[in-house]
DNA sequence: AGTATGACGTTTT
DNA sequence: AAAAACGCCATAC
């Protein structure tokens, strides 16, 4: 329950004109490897709890929703504030990645995850 | 204690 | 470039 919490508080932190990806938002509460606890916790409580669960994308830039299952809700809900999303679902992430302050970069996450793997 | 479930992510074909 | 194969892990049951 605790890393559910904690992803809940993530998702509820992003701007809005700013996107996040599944794995950012395991990141950010506590667990960079959690990126599929993030999907469980987007179906389990974005309508409860009020999720602004259109923020949250794949690391590719793109809505991982298929057609016809939010994809087009997804991609006006994110139009509305700002966010530029072509018809494929793909997003600008150097655009529109949200970067709280005292995150580590994209580079820095990559360089760990690579210490960690023991290169 | 297993087993299933994912709106995932990275590496390998 | 695209798809498959791996790897991953908190919860529910």
């Amino acid at each position: 329950m605790e890393f559910e919490d904690r992803a809940k508080s993530v998702i509820k932190a992003i701007p809005r004109g700013r996107v996040a990806t599944y794995a950012q938002v395991a990141a950010l509460a506590g667990n960079h490897r959690a990126a599929r606890q993030v999907v469980r916790v987007l179906h389990a409580s974005s309508a409860k709890d009020r999720l602004p669960w259109h923020r949250v994308i794949n690391s590719r830039g793109g809505i991982s929703l298929e057609r016809g299952r939010g994809f087009e809700e997804q991609k006006r809900l994110l139009s509305r504030e700002g966010v530029r999303v072509d018809d494929n679902g793909r997003i600008e992430l150097d655009e529109f990645q949200w970067e709280p302050e005292g995150s580590r970069s994209q580079a820095e996450m990559k360089f760990l995850r690579e210490l960690g793997r023991g290169k």
